[in-house]
DNA sequence: ACCCGGATGCGTACTTTGTACGCAACGATG
DNA sequence: CATCGTTGCGTACAAAGTACGCATCCGGGT
């Protein structure tokens, strides 16, 4: 009298194999099922790249997806464009990302491992976190959509971009003998800055090329004409702010002049505190 | 010989009606399309209300969409769920909102209704700024999914609601002789700021809320244990100051103080210009 | 009394997304 | 050569937005 064997994924029973090693599984769909149980405890991010050059990679998946970002925005991504941008079946992209989140999540990696911190320890400061603020700044102007990222991963996921980039910029404190809460409290001021300014540079952005598609569908577009701000009845302080040189918002310019502001700011509470620089 | 009649909506021939009024449509289809394209010049947004009590208006339908926003995220707000909560069909809503598109909209201008506009003038600059500031910020903490709309609002579309905000906010100026590009820069820096701010607090709900869901399906959430945060290792900086008090953020506390550095700022500015107070 | 058009509610169906599932094929290895 | 790890991908399903058109109610002119 034999053991009944049974199937190691889906349980039923399962007969022995006429010759050879034994059976595991009842058929090459539980063989697969296991499989992928077994990969789900362990990622393997890492193609295992054996013989070098295979077609489908997660690094040319996500090169793939920050080129669509790139050009058609974030809302534009999706699997199947990917796949077709790489010419291949939809599903397939799978075997490689864990799902769309999960491809996001290494293009926003990837896409900010392009502009490289800097390596040189600030002359101070203030030079510090102007450093960084440049480098962030050139970011999100290259790839607008990781913003979109960074507001969720604030504390929900860790990101090791982000994190080193935190890093990186906290130095610019380093010596002033500065307590860690005070720093951090500087830092939280300057990053949520920063933030915000890129949240009016990624929706100019993303305004921008849907008028570009809504002025290829029909010549011409409503446009800012009959802009209510413009009417100086409801609104006299916005409408005038509007015209007095901010209608071609330079939005550099007034990202580095907010920013010179709020290390004022900074200024101030070091200088109170006693720490002048 | 008769002329050939034509449908109004359609084009094609149509048999004259055998008594009274002659038709204009071949079906009611057609009635109903050309009704459609009537409509679509004057959105008549509000209601006829000319009894009174209809069942399904645009307050409604905006109500209830704020409900399910504020209690699920901007995320889980489908047609179909509004539908549901009004228990009507799905359809029904476009017969009073354009698009899922225009009915956020809407959503935002009411939500924003909620916290009232201060109406009295400001003492000086900086209480008015810190007042709009509190005002913005008791907004996002009622309605976290307002800030979806702000950043696409910026420049692209106009809204009532969020103009009144930046033109009381700027009445904070008055009086003091400033350049109006100066108060917009002023306004920049200061705006910029609190959304930036606002994204944090947006995410945080958001992720407060997956774990949320998360803890109601699996009992134990892999939660914060083995954040890469705290160990010192790659992040000194960061790990340091997410432990020194940093950790269960007083988001509020934070608000407040980066407020007072960007204030500061812009003192600094006044002063420099012999515009102090 | 009657009928037509304005207006409203809503069922059906189509499109676009993410993605679960399982088959087929290829190479290595016993 | 049978088996297994691995990869590619076709099929299919679930959600979500929404176009379309039918049914219905109401008010006003004939």
């Amino acid at each position: 009298m034999s053991v009944q064997l049974a199937c190691a994924s889906c349980g039923r029973a399962l007969e022995p194999a006429d010759r050879g090693r034994p059976r595991l599984y009842c058929s090459r769909a539980c063989q697969a099922r296991a499989y992928r149980a077994r990969r789900a405890q362990t990622p393997a991010r890492v193609p295992v790249s054996d013989d070098g050059a295979r077609h489908l990679t997660v690094e040319r998946i996500v090169r793939a997806g920050i080129v669509v970002a790139d050009a058609e925005g974030l809302d534009a991504l999706s699997m199947r464009r990917v796949a077709m941008e790489l010419g291949t079946g939809t599903m397939s992209l799978y075997r490689h990302v864990a799902s769309k989140d999960d491809l996001v999540t290494l293009m926003v990696e990837a896409a900010m491992a392009d502009v490289p911190l800097p390596d040189s320890p600030p002359r101070n400061w203030r030079h510090g976190l102007e450093r960084a603020a440049c480098r962030d700044w050139e970011l999100y102007h290259r790839h607008p959509w990781i913003l979109s990222r960074v507001m969720v991963t604030t504390r929900a996921y860790f990101s090791p971009a982000l994190a080193a980039d935190s890093e990186s910029a906290f130095s610019s404190f380093d010596g002033l003998g500065l307590e860690s809460a005070d720093a951090f409290r500087y830092m939280f001021m300057f990053a949520s800055y920063v933030q915000g300014v890129a949240l009016i540079l990624v929706s100019d952005a993303e305004a921008e090329r849907q008028s570009r598609i809504a002025a290829k569908q029909e010549t011409q577009a409503s446009g800012h004409a009959q802009d209510p701000l413009y009417e100086p009845g409801a609104y006299p302080r916005l409408a005038r702010a509007m015209r007095a040189g901010a209608d071609p918002w330079d939005l550099d310019a007034l990202f580095v002049s907010g920013l010179a502001g709020v290390l004022d700011g900074i200024a101030a509470d070091l200088t109170r505190r006693g720490i002048d620089v």
